[in-house]
DNA sequence: ATGAAAGCGCTAACAA
DNA sequence: TTGTTAGCGCTTTCAT
């Protein structure tokens, strides 16, 4: 553990027997310098280990070239089980579990966020940034999303993890852009995808063959902009189609497996429809669930499709019909714009759009 | 884009009317300063839209208030694809793939430090830090280790995503922490889990079942640390049962699922054993699909063992035994430690072992 | 309770 | 090519 007081420029400096706008240059242009100097410079620096001050330099230069990415809050997170490493040194070294869990709700929405701050990741390393990330929690005064807007060059925020107050005003002082969700206001870039219209295409490819059989709808909570969104391609595709949605039965979720298990349940009771469209994976895996324990087969009997392309959609039997949001290329993405917003405070706000996959799977087709 | 030219303490002190001591006061220690002063400082902050500059207190302070996590590097991500979504504004909003892909080999490693970090940032929220995350990638210079060291407080490193040199060279400017994987020297804090423990005990509760049956083992690459760290495991209990390892048959494999296929495929030429344990659950998830198609029954012609606890070992054919790492906790313990280290430089260097949890499941357990 | 002033470590004019 | 020097925005003694 010997950490010696990180040495400075002017230790360096000395050591080399420069003076400290030298070592500088050696750092940053290095072809401003002399190569015999520069060499004794360099020497001094690994001599030191010297490594140069981010605070400083941000300070200095006006930029810090750190990018912030900044997640909606996954509830749970907060009354995690306070871990204490250091007192129990004598714990067993394993745990034996008898594992008969089926699959974990809420756990998955996390994936998501996983792959959007994979895709920040590689690109911003590629344009040269660094990468903060932060959640949002109940945070009374969100001083952790103000910190880091104190700390970076331009902020990324998932949907709907600020508020728009906090938001407004972080945006006076860093680039700010929305990510994934409907569009905020004219203030901020956005990246976001085309929800709506992917819903739209899925549904036709159903009605296509279930002609006018009876359909259902598993939507999501009220207060989800996605869901929201998701219902309105549907419903915009059901009434292309020349038909009412008053035919439609909607069901209510609220996106875990266990609400579309029991969406599912009161179908089956009042009878199944000929296609099942889910506002998203997980409540459409409950209702498979159950509707094979209750006999009635997926694809043959029920078309069934989901939303969001989560991993466990691929595995379920029968694989789940689904859209995928291109979650990585979403973070890529993000930090594309906020790079080159950085290059110029004054052109117009972006709105990007990435495309959705829709991935058809055999929930979906009926066979021939 | 109203980026303004963001305030300062000094614009602040102005519009206060008071000096910028004051200001840092409101701020910092709050009590420290008069109700009504308080009050109009606060206001001209929020009028102002003021955001202290982390750089300037990093700076002053001497502390970032930040913690670096650093990952290796996922090969596959330097070629992605060069995505470009400010060019091609009027892309299709969808696009319909036909998905009979059976799940994704190496991807899914990915996951593990996905909770890791989610682990590390749950942590570091708890305890006041920020997070800043970094890859490895191939990197003639280490750059971005370096450029992060000079940012954050301390620095937690993923098993071998540095080597030695820079790791050392780091660690002479901030503590470091080196998680998961075998220890790297006594200058640094560790944070592991006890592989070879965990496996000796999953391996006696295989023992326990087949008696003298014909064992196989199914390693991985031979420059992996924690595979063979698992092989000591299982060689261990395989010989303090009183048996040979001469009887056992080794397969080597890479850890994916293809070579988990291949390695069963000759498993099933020369005669299936008792059991087979393989040193991940890629491999052994190959194996499965192989022994199915081959109609060997499992658990009752045949106990398969993985290693990893990946989430796909929940939801095969039969559900596999696995042992499960502790991501999120070793991300959660790695910043524990991490914190205490800021606070007193000269304890001893720390050596924290995790539990592993052994997920018993259905592969494992012959019927009786 | 508040203000004045000295840094923190670096970059970037400007001089030499 | 190299050195001198004035900030960058904040915290923190030390006075008052």
């Amino acid at each position: 553990m010997t950490v010696s007081k990180a040495a400075t420029v002017y230790d360096v400096a000395d050591r080399a027997g420069v003076s400290i706008a030298t070592v500088s240059r050696v750092l940053r242009s290095p072809d401003a310098v002399r190569p015999v100097t520069r060499e004794r410079v360099l020497d001094a620096v690994s001599a030191l280990g010297y490594v140069p001050s981010g605070s400083a330099r941000g300070l200095a230069e006006r930029r810090t070239g750190v990018l912030g990415l900044y997640f909606p809050g996954f509830d749970a997170a907060e009354d995690a089980p306070p871990l204490d490493v250091l007192s129990d040194a004598d714990a067993p070294p394993f745990a034996i579990v008898r594992d008969d869990a089926d699959g974990d709700d809420g756990h998955t929405s996390m994936l998501f966020l996983d792959e959007v701050l994979r895709g920040a990741e590689l690109e911003a390393w590629k344009q040269g940034f660094e990468l903060m990330v932060g959640v949002g929690r109940d945070d009374p005064d969100r001083s952790t999303v103000r910190d880091m807007a104190g700390r970076v060059d331009g902020l990324m925020v998932l949907a709907s993890s600020v508020p728009d107050d906090v938001l407004a005003r972080l945006a006076r002082r860093i680039p700010v852009v929305v990510l994934s969700g409907p569009p905020r206001g004219d203030h901020y870039d956005h990246v976001t995808v085309s929800n709506a219209e992917a819903m739209a295409e899925l549904t036709r490819h159903v009605l296509a063959q279930v002609g006018d059989g009876p359909l259902a709808f598993l939507a999501g909570p009220e207060d989800s902009p996605d869901g929201l969104q998701r219902w309105e391609g549907f419903a915009a595709a059901v009434t292309a189609a020349g038909r009412s949605l008053d035919d439609v039965t909607v069901l209510r979720g609220d996106f875990t497996r266990g609400s579309g298990r029991r969406a599912a349940e009161e179908l089956v009771v009042s009878g199944a429809p000929a296609a099942l469209i889910s506002a998203n994976d997980q409540m459409a895996l409950g209702a498979l669930d159950v509707f094979r324990g209750a006999g009635i087969r997926v694809p043959e009997d029920l078309l069934v499709t989901g939303f969001d392309g989560i991993e466990a959609a691929a595995l379920s039997r029968p694989p789940l019909t689904t859209i995928r949001q291109p979650m990585i290329d979403l973070g890529r993405a993000a930090v594309q714009v906020l790079a080159r917003r950085l290059e110029s405070m004054e052109a117009e706000p972006v709105l990007a759009r990435l495309p959705l996959q829709i991935l058809l799977r055999e929930s979906s087709q009926r066979p021939s």
